[in-house]
DNA sequence: AGGTGGTAGTTTGTGATCCAAACCATATTA
DNA sequence: TAATATGGTTTGGATCACAAACTACCACCT
């Protein structure tokens, strides 16, 4: 079915979109030496200093799963573990070092320059639909994580099925 | 830079795009028990029988990387290993079962709900020129797999830096 | 023939994620 | 104070990924 010349499938686009920005940013992240998820949590930790609840929560990932991935980072000196301001006791506050800060702007630099480059031909008014629009379905989709988004680094669910 | 109300960052905008639309391929392919990579296999085969190489070509993995993913789908009944009809003795050819294309076809279809409804306010013109750019946007940047993209599934890249 | 090299797939070893469940330790509440 | 909830960590198991070694077959070539 379908002869058509060019009808654009809307459902392949997007899927195809997301793996090649996708692929995008795994090729950056890699080049610094770093994993695609280490990225987004240095780009989450640009403007916040959460817990690793509150991170597990950004993130859609178990607490567990951050703990590790806080570890790894922390090891690589990406970013430390604070004692948290709160009066509780067992919270602890993620903060980015001074390295990390470095590298999640550069990295962010990066993928503006890539990203931007994808869309090279398009006239300004083109980009700045094609934004609009993209922009019009990420919010409208919900995806509140409950916080204001002040930089709206990244938001995903992974969820592996183990089964 | 920038101060403007909202003239939606382009960067960000399709970076969380494409994370959104990951997350929704992710949590569908969780509800069929199977991981977003064993989906993209299974997509790819709707089309074609390759071999492992030419599979690791299309998903951008290393062979070993596929034959363990083909080894666990096979595990599920979701595909096999037959003979290739080649001379080459080596070659197989890797083949959708029965439950594997139903599983894969259910699969596209609620993709193809999800991704639609994502859109569903935009106007059938916005839809059009929207799909059209990202569309556009794939194709331009050249993710030629060398071959002719009959449904064009998928394509990736993940590369963890093992660092 | 026989050797050399290339190619298809597999195996092995290591690391990164991820989850679920069990576990501390501190808070909060009854 | 006892029971419960919550923030984090640890442990165990699975997937996923790569690199490198290995098997087996193919092709070419002298």
């Amino acid at each position: 079915m379908a002869d058509r010349t060019e009808p654009p499938n809307l459902t392949d686009a997007l899927v195809e979109l997301s793996f090649l920005i996708q692929a995008t940013l795994a090729r950056l992240a890699s080049e610094h030496e770093v994993s695609l998820t280490q990225v987004r949590l240095l780009g989450i930790l640009r403007d916040r200093e959460p817990g690793i609840v509150e991170l597990a929560d950004v993130l859609n990932l178990d607490k567990s799963s951050v703990s590790g991935l806080v570890d790894r980072a922390q090891r690589r000196g990406l970013l430390e573990r604070a004692s948290s301001k709160s009066t509780d006791g067992r919270a602890i506050r993620v903060v980015l070092t001074e390295s990390g800060r470095t590298m999640a702007s550069q990295f962010a630099e990066r993928v503006s320059q890539e990203l931007t480059e994808l869309v090279k031909d398009f006239s300004p008014a083109q980009r700045q639909r094609f934004a609009a629009q993209a922009a019009r379905i990420v919010t409208s989709s919900g995806v509140s994580r409950g916080l204001e988004p002040p930089h709206s680094p990244m938001s995903r669910r992974q969820s592996e099925p183990s089964g």
